[in-house]
DNA sequence: ACATTTTGAGACAATAAAGTCTCATAATGG
DNA sequence: CCATTATGAGACTTTATTGTCTCAAAATGT
């Protein structure tokens, strides 16, 4: 029986999760896992994540058939998760001043996913190739412009220190809220200080 | 006469490098290149760095046994190129304000090795582990009290943010630093600005 | 209750990098 | 110029992780 010869069958089109309830479980106990690990260590191993998700090795294979994938798919979720962050933050009505503050404002809201990304644990060549971060990063950026012109933000101030400045105050945010005995609230409301600080006129 | 039972003699007590003037020679050649391929790549395996330092990959071995060695070294010798700086900052004369200041200017003039150590390409276990890392940060620390006292510096400032800020414009500042077309001076007088205008009163 | 799908566990191969060893050759210093 | 020392190159072992495969057991939904 075994040895006849079918042509291997292929008996399913490949296991396209996201069907049942279950693949859906299990795929999203995977992504958690990915990020309480990678937030951990952020060369955290496959059997790692396996370990922390309670599934066997071979399912995350499953689902994401390299490694690769999986980051993949966390890259993706962070930069929808920062784009409807974006859309939130209405980037082109009142002072640029105060868009920037709304900007941080559902910044802080993100979770550890966007820690993770932006502490730089996921590749930074997914990140570039995203179709969603060249516009992203081009929505935040028309904010200064803008500020110049409507005179709320720091006249010399150029597009590259008004996104790093956001960035690394949101990644120092990141940080701070995520030890040990912080405080959340008290967390964010200094970030958004610091921020407004380093940017306004 | 090779197959005699000659008990391996063990012929030299280990080479402990840094005797000869060649060895000094190489051991440099490798720091430099280890520098050099680590700030392209954090994850710059041996071989890259051997080939980067024209040496045989054996011949690293002989210098550092482990990676972690060299990593090691990599460490030392950035926290002792902070640690002078932070003697030339003369951290506790003048006002706060102008501490930092000097101290920023201090940082600026270091080398890719230390963008290496603030764009977390090394090891932060050896950093923590190492001597000079807690008495520095404390010496930095230490500036702000003195700039509450002297009104220098912003009072509603930490701790926390106040050396984060300065870690974040460093690193920031190394980032544009070595950056294709950048202008180094133009880079630098941004940087002490960006410092001050978020730390002073 | 039953047929099907999904899983966990383990064995396995493939890969990639680190670390070890040897030896002929080149550089060094006296 | 010669004895010594350091090096480069390559073969080799080791280790860690990834990715593949199989199969019995569990979960599912019908």
């Amino acid at each position: 029986m075994k040895g006849m010869a079918e042509p291997t069958a292929h008996p399913e089109p490949a296991a396209r999760p996201g069907h049942t309830a279950q693949q859906a479980r299990t795929q999203a106990a995977i992504i958690a896992a990915a990020i309480a690990s990678l937030a951990a260590d952020p060369k955290a191993t496959m059997g790692e994540i396996a370990r922390a998700a309670g599934v066997g090795r071979a399912t995350i294979h499953r689902y994401f058939p390299e490694r690769a994938d999986l980051l993949k798919s966390l890259v993706d979720l962070a930069l929808r998760n920062a784009s409807a962050a974006h859309q939130r933050a209405r980037l082109t009505e009142g002072t640029a001043r105060e868009a920037v503050a709304r900007l941080c404002s559902e910044y802080a809201e993100l979770g550890p996913l966007q820690a993770i990304l932006m502490a730089g644990a996921l590749p930074d060549e997914e990140m570039d190739a995203h179709p969603l971060n060249a516009p992203q990063n081009a929505e935040v950026a028309a904010v200064l412009p803008r500020g110049h012109a409507d005179g709320s933000l720091d006249p010399t101030l150029d597009e590259a220190w008004f996104m790093g400045t956001i960035w690394a105050y949101t990644t120092l945010a990141f940080e701070y809220m995520y030890q040990p005995g912080a405080n959340r609230h008290a967390v964010v409301s200094e970030y958004l200080r610091r921020v407004d600080r380093a940017i306004r006129t």
